[in-house]
DNA sequence: ACAAGGATCCTCT
DNA sequence: GAGGATCCTTGTT
């Protein structure tokens, strides 16, 4: 089984959102017995980027992207379907996000599978409405603290050996300049994520020397 | 009240 | 790769 760790402090999630985005692949998040490996995040802030969900200022729906740190936004996405993001604040950004993506099992297959259809392989977690579904996460998590224990957590994990970076996914609705921008964070070495292909850069065959730099617009 | 638009997923071809 | 499913949130009459 997993070892329990103590979930990441909320000091963790008060830097810049690109640096937290890029240290939570490899984390990990635990509900009950299900713990997944984040393999795949994006980055989001506001202002200065009109992909974010805060560019239109504060609503109902989003105000937790106005309220403390570590803490998650859940929205529904296309009437169906549960992101799971989480609140991130570095002083650069009036509200900030980093939307988890990915994943690939650790623990509590079983339960996983039978929240996803009784899917196998990397079909089961590689989309951000997977995640919602295999966490079995609801409206009533929007707001939910990940820095304290029970519920839903997010724990030190197993950090990737290399780390892809590439464009964000399925934001058309932004400005080009913004939908350019690499915040799109991945581990090099997973199967477990979605559009691999779509993410190819030559961050993903630099990173044996480099990980990656220049991330800043 | 109403219309439009999604940070997607699944099922085809 | 393309298209439909599906329904809540938002902004506009």
């Amino acid at each position: 089984m997993t070892k329990l760790r103590p979930p990441l402090p909320r000091s963790f999630y008060s830097r810049c959102v690109l640096a937290v985005a890029e240290e939570l692949v490899g984390c990990h998040l635990r509900r009950g017995r299900v713990v997944l490996r984040i393999t795949e995040v994006e980055a989001y802030r506001w202002p200065g980027d009109t992909a974010c969900h805060a560019r239109h200022g504060r609503t109902a729906r989003n105000a937790a992207l106005w309220g403390a740190v570590g803490h998650a936004y859940v929205y529904l996405c296309y009437g169906l379907h549960q992101m799971l993001n989480v609140v991130v604040r570095g002083g650069e950004a009036d509200a900030a996000a980093v939307l988890v993506r990915a994943c690939e099992p650790v623990a509590g297959l079983t339960t996983i599978r039978r929240r996803r259809g009784n899917k196998q392989g990397p079909v089961l977690l590689t989309g951000p409405g997977k995640v919602g579904a295999a966490l079995a996460l609801d409206r009533a998590f929007d707001g939910h603290d990940l820095c304290a224990t029970g519920g839903l957590t997010l724990e030190p994990g197993t950090p990737p050996k290399q780390v892809a970076v590439g464009p964000r996914i399925g934001i058309d609705y932004a400005e080009p300049e913004h939908c350019a921008y690499p915040w799109r964070f991945v581990d090099a070495d997973s199967a477990w994520v979605s559009h691999r292909a779509a993410s190819a850069r030559p961050a993903m065959h630099e990173a044996h020397h480099e990980a990656h730099e220049d991330h800043e617009p």
